[in-house]
DNA sequence: TTTAGGG
DNA sequence: CCCTAAA
């Protein structure tokens, strides 16, 4: 079956065209998806190979099953790629799982795996399940995850609700393209409900059943070694790692679908997750995904949704987390002992993924694309479930300059679209047009011009990142099939999250100095590769040449950054090498420039002299330091050929 | 990061 | 002004 993981990324609802990009590569999903998902149950071998379950495993896997009164929701075929897995809390404070989804018979591939283990460990914990039942308080959490627009789509599920061979518990992947305006990859033409509402009300109706119910994996029950297993179906990967924590936190990330998490405009405070409320749900353009989390009972906390994802949500985003953070200690309150506070404590220890966690994602993502054969046995286009996503966090000083934190990539022909680790370049941003005149008006023009495809494709570097990666399958082994839909080329995945990293300041900070027009003077030039940077020119004042030298002749020359600090401070463009190149020219000019010449360069530039006495005084203070220019011993007419770029010797 | 230089 | 190599 085709299971279609969207991901959302928060609020680029500004980036008008490229939701237009997205939505038009999110329609190519609803056709696959139109099969309701018939689970099998497995036994996942050692090795990661998935075997039939005989009779009695399947007898005994369904009496815990019916046991928990788990149900398969089938989706309507509303023509929104959806599926709904949800996680679920209850007081026992273990996870229930339940898949629900809308999909053909396409193959699961790994999330399949996933869960026919995810069946195995019930078992396993069933025994222990029962005997807790008996004692249960009536009180338990809820945890719901799930997509912010996903939230419209619930509806949708509990009216086609069927009883279908299901896994006990609600895992709710809900993977759904985003709604609303910020959706990327719906659109209001596909009929969905785009009302944004939130997710808690939507599941709502839900929960009563699901309140009651029981059996959940308890990964605190498994073994380093089950852990390891679980996590090499999870992940489709060994895994080395001794730490069981963070073992069980990957894998109950990945379950959770991190992704969403940290998307969401909820909040995980200290093991615990705390709804936001539902008028932040809506109200918050940020959070493509919501994550509600009832907790009403001290004894049922969610101790593994806590991710990496949320931690960094909130790192990044203070508005949003400390908004959610003040609901959350009221949650808070109500839970209280003991237990919990252990609990706490322990999540703080592990809130930061060390380097190698963080590098083994990485990796993990990287092998992505290459499956192990193994894991495809079964299906006919394995697919890989993306391991828990670290995700940062989009938040940026301008609106403009968004992150985009959350990835989102298809495997072609399994039509999986998988959350994946931001990638954030950690070289120089790249130049390439578009994103360079992506949030500059003056140059989007020409941009635009110079290259309408880059500009149309739009996603920024990330998206040809993710184009050039979905691209390339087809040197993968398995036959790939394309579900081309009514687009092709670029409908391959929505391009919807890339990681766009944050610009380096590309725009001024502040208000220039009056006599600036900065803007206005952006030019464009081409670059030998073919790039295009940006020439911004802003004419020294006299007064900023004045400043500078001063500055030199306080500090010395040479000490550009301490002379930025003590006269330019308050200016942000001038950079220390700016004020660098244009104590170069100055010195030039000042040498280089004859009394005699003024009228001619008056005539000939059109702009103001820079005044003899400033000349005199650089001339001065480059003697004092035994500086001499280059050539300041050839002829006058040397002056204006010699001007180094936009700025011209002698001339402000 | 900051400097120094080339372009 | 941009870009880089060096430090």
């Amino acid at each position: 079956m085709k299971t279609v993981i969207g991901i959302e990324d928060y609020d680029h609802g500004k980036l008008e065209d490229s939701r237009v990009d997205r939505s038009s590569s999110a329609l190519s999903l609803p056709k696959q998806i139109s099969n309701p998902v018939v689970y099998k149950l497995v036994r996942v071998e050692g090795d990661g190979r998935l075997v039939p379950a005989t009779d009695d495993e399947v007898m005994e896997v369904e009496d815990f099953l019916e046991y928990e009164n788990s149900e398969m929701r089938v989706v309507a075929d509303t023509g929104q790629s959806l599926e709904c897995i949800s996680i679920e809390r209850s007081s026992s404070g273990k996870l229930r799982l339940e898949c629900s989804e809308g999909t053909a018979e396409a193959d699961l591939g790994k999330l399949n795996a996933k869960f026919q283990y995810i069946e195995q460990m019930l078992q396993k914990v069933k025994q222990e399940e029962k005997l807790r039942l008996s004692s249960r308080s009536p009180i338990r959490s809820h945890v719901q995850i799930d997509s912010q627009c996903s939230a419209d789509k619930f509806p949708v599920i509990n009216e086609k609700d069927q009883e279908a061979p299901s896994i006990a518990s609600s895992l709710n992947y809900c993977h759904s393209n985003q709604s609303g305006s910020i959706d990327q990859c719906s659109r209001p033409s596909e009929g969905m409900i785009e009302s944004g509402s939130s997710a808690s009300a939507v599941y709502s109706p839900l929960k009563p059943e699901f309140s009651m119910t029981d059996g959940e994996i308890c990964l605190d029950k498994l073994s380093i070694k089950e852990l390891h297993e679980l996590f090499k179906v999870t992940f489709g990967r060994e895994t080395t790692v001794k730490d069981k924590q963070w073992l069980k936190r990957r894998i109950a990330m990945s379950l959770t679908n991190s992704c969403d998490v940290s998307a969401t405009t909820f909040t995980i405070k200290d093991s615990k997750i705390t709804r936001k409320r539902e008028e932040e749900c809506s109200a918050n353009v940020n959070a493509a995904a919501v994550i509600s989390v009832e907790n009403m009972a001290g004894e049922g906390d969610v101790k593994y949704v806590d991710s990496y994802a949320v931690e960094g949500y909130r790192d990044d985003d203070n508005q949003v987390a400390s908004e959610t953070r003040l609901e959350n200690h009221n949650t808070e309150h109500e839970l209280g002992d003991e237990d919990q506070r252990r609990e706490q404590r322990a999540a703080k220890r592990m809130r930061k993924p060390t380097k190698r966690y963080i590098e083994e994602l990485s990796e993990n993502e990287s092998r992505e694309y290459n499956p192990r054969p193994s894991s495809s046995i079964k299906n006919t286009g394995h697919s890989h479930v993306s391991p828990t996503s670290y995700i940062r966090p989009a938040r940026n000083a301008f609106p403009e300059v968004r992150t985009f934190v959350t990835r989102l990539d298809s495997l072609v022909g399994s039509g999986v679209q998988i959350p994946r680790v931001s990638r954030v370049r950690r070289s120089r941003p790249r130049k390439n047009i578009t994103s360079l005149m992506k949030f500059h008006p003056t140059g989007m023009v020409e941009a635009a011009k110079l290259s309408n495809n880059t500009v149309s494709d739009h996603g920024s570097d990330t998206d040809s990142e993710i184009q050039e990666k979905v691209s390339m399958p087809s040197s993968m082994p398995v036959k790939i099939h394309q579900p081309s839909t009514s687009e092709s080329g670029k409908e391959k995945q929505c391009p919807v999250i890339g990681t766009t990293e944050p610009r380096q300041e590309l725009r001024p900070k502040k208000i220039d100095p009056p006599s600036h027009t900065a803007e206005s003077n952006m030019v464009t030039v081409p670059t030998a590769k073919g790039g295009m940077r940006r020439k911004h020119h802003r004419a020294w004042t006299l007064a900023e040449v004045t400043k500078l030298i001063e500055g030199v002749s306080r500090c010395g020359p040479g000490r550009w950054s301490e002379i930025k600090r003590q006269s330019f401070s308050s200016y942000s463009h001038r950079t220390s090498v700016d004020l660098k190149d244009k104590w170069r020219n100055l010195l030039k000019a000042s040498f280089a420039h004859t009394p005699a010449d003024e009228g001619m360069n008056s005539r000939k530039h059109g702009t103001a002299p820079i005044p003899e006495h400033i000349l005199v005084r650089v001339r001065d203070l480059a003697v004092m330091n035994s500086q001499v220019p280059p050539h300041f011993s050839s002829s006058k007419l040397t002056t204006g050929a010699a001007s180094v770029h936009g700025d011209r010797l002698g001339y402000l």
